[in-house]
DNA sequence: GGGCAATTGCTGATGTATCAACAACTTTGC
DNA sequence: GCAAAGTTGTTGATACATCAGCAATTGCCC
């Protein structure tokens, strides 16, 4: 650790313990999505697409519900598509626009991934953490976002 | 969300909640280092090494102290040395081994950057928890890792 | 001391994330 | 109506992360 003005061996030890425990549920998420093939990434694509149903979602919607700019966006849907999880076709009202739609694969692989990946999340966090956690969870995460938010949202 | 017995509205709540928090933290970090001019990556790499001094270390160490598996080491490391922020030097005890060391680009990117991220970090984490929610998350963060360390191991 | 397993580090392929720049279209304001 | 400004989506470059596989060396054990 540096010279500047370090942080103290108490606030070191929450920070560093929030660092590795926020990075190791990440990764056990992603390693438990990705035994059922589908990432974290094709996750928050699928689940909103499969709820919008027939009508599909334009990009833009779908970046809203993620919280992923459009480049993000661009880039994952071209490779679903390539994978023939989502088809991509202009959007009747606005010349700009595309809509997005679940192919039957694509469904296919939400329904193979969901009840796998709900049990984990069960398991490996709500089950592990007593409701007056919940609260502070919930609130700290307001505390904290209300003020990142200004530059951390999506242009 | 989809069908089979999804989470319950509170369940939700959290866990929606903890996973944009977490997001949001994690880029509001690394776009704070980015404007230092380096990154997270970056960042876990110079300071375990700034601190082993004339030493240097050896990848496998890094590799420890970061949490990193050999080939995520083994690529960071070598677009650092591109940059000119360290140096790898065959190892004299061990013919299979390397020692990195930082150069003074390296050391003088870490004195640039390190100020402003602890800044950051007491800022935008530390100072909006209060101590009882030190404590809960500190435990909580132990409870969780406990039961996924198993696999969550670079091998 | 000879063979075999484990350690150490690297590479190439693929997927993920961000940035800057662009093209096409729509909206707004006059 | 029309020019300026904003929206929508794409691309290419670069960095980051993970996986599988490789090569060299070391250490172990008989």
């Amino acid at each position: 650790m540096p010279k500047p003005r370090w942080l103290s061996k108490d606030e070191e030890e929450v920070w560093f313990a929030y660092i590795l425990f926020s990075r190791q549920l990440a990764a056990g998420m992603e390693r438990q999505l990705a035994g059922s093939g589908v990432s974290g990434a094709d996750y928050q694509m699928l689940a909103p697409l499969a709820e919008a149903g027939a009508a599909g979602m334009r990009p833009r919607d779908l970046g809203h519900s993620a919280g992923w700019d459009r480049s993000r966006l661009a880039h994952q849907l071209r490779r679903m598509e390539q994978r023939g999880l989502v088809t991509r076709e202009q959007a009747e009202d606005d010349a700009r626009g595309i809509v997005v739609h679940l192919t039957e694969a694509g469904r296919a692989a939400l329904r193979a991934a969901s009840p796998g990946h709900i049990e984990w999340v069960r398991e490996n966090f709500l089950e592990l953490i007593t409701p007056a956690e919940r609260r502070m969870l919930v609130e700290l995460s307001e505390r904290v976002m209300a003020k990142l938010e200004p530059e951390s949202r999506p242009r």
